[in-house]
DNA sequence: GGAACTCGCCAC
DNA sequence: AAACGTGGCGAGTTCC
């Protein structure tokens, strides 16, 4: 059987989760102070912000047309059903949909609903995004505390890929990028008196796992000396010789999140193109662009850069991303393709394959889960193996700063102050070099960042802390 | 009245 | 040749 072939892996794999789940256990026990105050009355000025946006929303004559629609039917309206509202738009008014749902009925989330462009339902939309802060996160807080602290679960048990997972209530999907939403929900999670939250990320740690399994030679260049690749494909993409980062942030964003993040996921150009022009680019997907069209990219908009470099319409720019992507993986990451393709093989003969950490994989994949799936989970199992050996550190220590939970590639710390340089030091010797001592093929840098609170702030207050 | 499903959205 | 990876969770809906 594989599992005798494998035996030292497995044993090892497993001894990693079980000393893992004992560090876990540690920080669910120790969990998060919770300010259930700020809660309860932040969900009630929620309730009234949804109240007036569902007010405005009852007196439009859009809400009183699809009321009328439903006359005759069993339910009645219900403004909170994607299906019901899915059934108006795209079966009574017959709007045509720019997008599918995963069983190809007509989509109603946010992007499909911006397209149709029908302003009477923004307020529907923002109504539904206070909704979700309100029931999703602060109602889940408050649920779970118990004496004012929430006890998150990191388990270990849950992931095909081996990665860890979080829950009751989810510790790993609190709002960060979104501003409003964010300041909102972190605002009620605090370290303990006289603390301060700290929080320590691997930087691009699935990029550098994947380049230990593809050893890509420009890959690793591009590691070693720190090249914002992002750059280069930005670049490219909008054809911009100095690149100035006060104005061309937005662009960069839209490169690393629209084409390479994807690309590396195993997306291609043609989905690409449409997500970057409609979602990061906003500009029309038909016809052919004007001056002054899109995002706002310094003093000029994105479509003046773009037909600058005779990019003019959707359908060119989706040509120029194709040259792009063959130029990615037949030049630049050649050795990065060439290794998909053997690893894909190597599973198809044998039906399994081993991580860099030793676990096996043996259920049935497609192409992109059997590239994708070995670098999500040994990436994670670094963080798990510094966690680990952070957990003894501070207990070895005698500290009093605690972990209180993980999010893939971070670990979150409630500092006790008078410790926090001590913290920073041992953590960072763990997560940069103690693991690369112990798993030698790390043969890729390691590098930490780092955010800090202030003390008794909470985890909405956050600022980049270097180290 | 609960299980199973769909959809949408938050994180990495 | 084929076409974005992993979760948790709330609300609505359907089925038993």
């Amino acid at each position: 059987m594989v599992q005798d072939i494998f035996a030292k892996d497995i044993k090892s794999a497993y001894g990693l989760f079980h000393e893992g789940i004992l560090a876990l256990a540690l920080a669910e026990r120790q969990g998060m102070r919770v300010d259930v105050t700020y809660i309860n009355r932040q969900s009630e000025r929620i309730t009234r912000q949804i109240v007036g946006l569902e007010t405005q929303f009852y007196f439009s004559k859009f809400f009183s047309d699809w009321k009328k629609s439903r006359k005759g039917k069993a339910t009645k309206i219900n403004i909170n059903s994607s299906s019901q509202l899915g059934e108006y738009l795209y079966g009574t008014l017959e709007l045509k949909p720019t997008k599918l749902t995963a069983t190809g009925k007509g989509s109603t989330d946010v992007e499909a609903i911006t397209q149709l462009n029908i302003p009477e339902l923004n307020k529907l939309l923002e109504a539904k995004k206070l909704k979700k802060l309100r029931d999703t996160y602060l109602a889940g807080f408050l649920r779970e505390a118990v004496d004012g602290f929430i006890h998150p679960f990191f388990n270990l048990h849950l992931v095909r890929t081996f990665r860890g997972s979080s829950n009751s209530p989810n510790f790993q999907n609190v709002p960060k990028r979104d501003k409003v939403a964010m300041q909102t929900v972190r605002q009620a999670l605090y370290p303990r008196e006289g603390n301060q939250l700290l929080e320590l990320d691997y930087e691009q740690l699935e990029v550098k796992i994947a380049t230990c399994y593809h050893e890509d030679p420009n890959m690793l260049e591009f590691i070693r000396t720190g090249h914002d690749f992002h750059l280069d494909f930005t670049k490219e993409i909008f054809q911009i010789d100095a690149y100035d980062p006060k104005v061309h942030k937005v662009l960069r964003a839209a490169t690393k999140n629209g084409f390479v993040f994807p690309e590396f996921y195993g997306d291609y150009y043609k989905n690409c193109a449409t997500y970057m022009v409609s979602n990061w680019c906003n500009l029309p997907s038909v016809g052919i662009w004007k001056a002054g069209q899109g995002i706002e990219v310094g003093t000029e908009h994105v479509s003046d850069i773009l037909l600058r470099g005779g990019i003019k319409s959707a359908t060119s720019f989706e040509r120029h991303l194709k040259e792009i992507e063959d130029d990615m993986w037949n030049n630049r990451f050649k050795v990065y393709a060439q290794w998909k393709e053997r690893w894909w093989k190597q599973y198809q003969k044998q039906g399994y394959f081993l991580s860099k950490t030793g676990f096996l994989f043996k259920s049935v994949m497609t192409r992109n889960d059997a590239i994708n799936y070995p670098v999500q989970g040994a990436a994670f199992h670094i963080l798990l193996l510094a966690l680990i050996h952070a957990t003894k550190a501070l207990e070895r220590e005698g500290m009093k700063t605690r972990i209180v939970g993980q999010i893939h590639d971070a670990i979150v710390f409630d500092v006790y102050p008078p410790e926090l340089k001590k913290v920073v030091r041992i953590m960072k010797c763990i997560m940069e070099n103690d693991v690369r001592q112990i798993w030698k093929w790390i043969n890729v840098p390691l590098k930490v960042d780092a955010e800090l609170c202030p003390v008794d702030g909470s985890w909405a207050e956050k600022q980049d802390y270097k180290i």
